[in-house]
DNA sequence: ATCGAAACCGCAATCGGTTGCATAAAATAT
DNA sequence: ATATTTTATGCAACCGATTGCGGTTTCGAT
């Protein structure tokens, strides 16, 4: 059983003054006196009186909350971008409130039912399984903001935070090529995720531009985990025509491509070639480093939510979705230079070297 | 301007019936006929009628939700514990709100303050900064169950959950001296932090067992960031007669040791030896592998939650401050090793080979 | 036909804080 | 001295849902 707390109502009992000048001297209203005031205040402080914020949110009908529904937790992207929302939110007087799906659809629906009302926005990264739309409804309804970061539902009327996703996978696929790689694999997720989709499509301009014919045997969509990327790279490197190059499309594929190709003693960056849509710091660590893309979580979280606490905090009713899209740049590394092009190229292509980053502490070594 | 959403007047308006009628109807009390409680549903569904959560709350007196003050968010033993917390809270229908600190004692009093009626019950790793407590005063006034974990406030009277700093700090440091370094330095922070002070004193007892004489140059405790790690690591290597050795007692601290130690050329696990308290799964990838502890943060997660919802659950007034203590495992690699002890050892020594964690999205290789 | 008991539903208070409006007292103006 | 404004405070409704208690109706039992 809760103590009871302290109330206005005890206050003003032992002042013998009313509620109402008690609830407007704490918030140093004008039209109560000084004398008053003061006393009140004294009074709450030797009460130890604590405001109850669930009646305060109950009367101005908000809670200074946002939600933030994501796949997973302990993943390096995806923490960057709750620490970016976080650091936004704490400026603007918000707190957040994690709820992880672990890529299940089901988990998705239960945390997007359960906060409703309890949140005064919503930052959300669909689940790998997701496919429809439908628990978001009731957040356009009831006129809560809804930002989709990273995986977006493209049909939902929400703000949205992505990356250039095509154009980055185009860069990193013709990286590939002009490194001198010929057959080269994308190991990723569904295509109903948008960013697949795109990377895809990326990958496929790319092959296109020289000339080089599309093989679907090398384009693998098993998903976006760990262990499914382990299964895509076990699936492309049992084909009687190996590829010599791989563009993996998570963090997760990535380690999970890397150790695999390790153990089975190939040499990245020589006769193997591996580029990752990753911003993993890790990847400059391994040895070989892993060529990878420039951080952008945390500003991806910093801009989701911007734009969910302005759309919070605009009353102007009118409403219109944004996309902001961030552009990435390429960290080539040594996981897909050949040999002979060498550590020199390596640096000097580096856009990063002496690069601040605004997240101050993560580690980057290149 | 928010829109006004249903409530059940609306519905009992729509239904011309009392609001009485219609929240027993929703909540399905036995005392509501079939017919009238299925009209009830019926018409809410229709009318899109969600529940006023925070009304619930004020009137049940509950948020379910339980707060997490937190240093960082970007470290993955952080996360780890995180995702515990998130596991645990989430069987037990309660969200989690995230607090971040970055390691400012001001800002850990800000959000201690702001989260007052916000939450049910509070898990707290302190700030590097915190010296003083008087900001939970107010959890333990209001009966607000507070649950420390990792950095602890000793003499406040809450739920603790912790290492055996010094019996892992003790084999650590026996491990290092077994392999044959005799100048072992420590780098950790302040000694105000019960797990800096207690790694210490194990790192001490080790030496002392074998009868090493303690040497302060070597014991430095500049703080447990990535920053501080390297001015810690620096201030050893530029004494006269350097370590051979160093127990880092970070996540932060080792990669920064472990960074700087490859830049000045130093071949970990041969001349210079490095364990690690930390149980990243990165320490396992990098070349060569550093000696660290095997997962730990999942676990500490979970338990805390646990505790501080059992609290939360248990009407029965009588709160006895619990202390739970975690046990660590050695994970011997090869920057702990020299050379001449070699792989084979390692293998055998590693209790983790096939280890299953709890916290399935975690990569490990051994 | 009468009584008692279920069955079913509504009134009103409650949770704690906020605020429009009315009122009373004090200060200023006429 | 009276009218008018200013200053300071209280009353009561409100935010939305819950629930104890009491009232009405229905139905079977006697």
């Amino acid at each position: 059983m809760k103590k009871k707390n302290t109330t206005i109502y005890d206050i003003a009992g032992a002042l013998d003054i009313s509620a109402s000048t008690v609830s407007r001297a704490l918030r140093k209203h004008s039209d109560i006196s000084e004398a008053v005031t003061e006393k009140v205040i004294k009074m709450a402080k030797k009460m130890n009186y604590k405001a109850n914020i669930t009646a305060q949110n109950l009367k101005e009908m908000k809670t200074k909350v946002i939600g933030v529904i994501i796949p997973e937790i302990l993943h390096h992207f995806n923490m960057s971008v709750l620490n970016g929302i976080e650091e936004v939110a704490f400026r603007k007087g918000f707190h957040i409130l994690i709820a992880k799906t672990n890529e299940s659809y089901q988990r998705e629906i239960m945390h997007a039912d359960s906060l409703i009302g309890q949140v005064d926005g919503l930052l959300v990264c669909l689940s790998q399984e997701t496919k429809k739309y439908d628990h978001f409804k009731t957040f356009k309804q009831q006129e809560i903001p809804l930002v989709f970061f990273e995986r977006v539902a493209e049909k939902v009327a929400g703000h949205k935070v992505i990356m250039n996703d095509e154009a980055t996978a185009f860069t990193q696929t013709e990286h590939l090529i002009k490194s001198g790689y010929k057959r080269i694999a994308i190991i990723t997720g569904g295509e109903h995720l948008g960013v697949c989709k795109n990377r895809i499509q990326g990958y496929l301009n790319a092959l296109d531009k020289y000339n080089i014919k599309k093989d679907d045997d090398l384009i693998v969509t098993s998903g976006m985990s760990y262990q499914e990327g382990r299964i895509g790279f076990q699936k492309v490197m049992s084909l009687k025509d190996k590829p010599d190059a791989i563009f993996a499309t998570s963090d997760q594929i990535t380690m999970a491509i890397y150790s695999e190709a390790k153990r089975m003693g190939l040499s990245m960056g020589d006769n193997f070639g591996l580029a990752a849509f990753s911003c993993d710091p890790l990847l400059a660590l391994l040895e070989p480093a892993v060529t990878g893309l420039g951080p952008k979580g945390f500003e991806m979280g910093t801009m989701a939510a911007q734009m969910c606490i302005n759309e919070i905090e605009d009353n102007s009713n009118k409403f219109k979705p944004r996309t902001e899209t961030l552009s990435n740049e390429l960290v080539i590394r040594k996981s897909s230079q050949k040999t002979e092009i060498g550590l020199k190229v390596k640096v000097e292509q580096n856009p990063y070297l002496g690069h601040k980053s605004t997240d101050e502490s993560l580690i980057y070594i290149y």
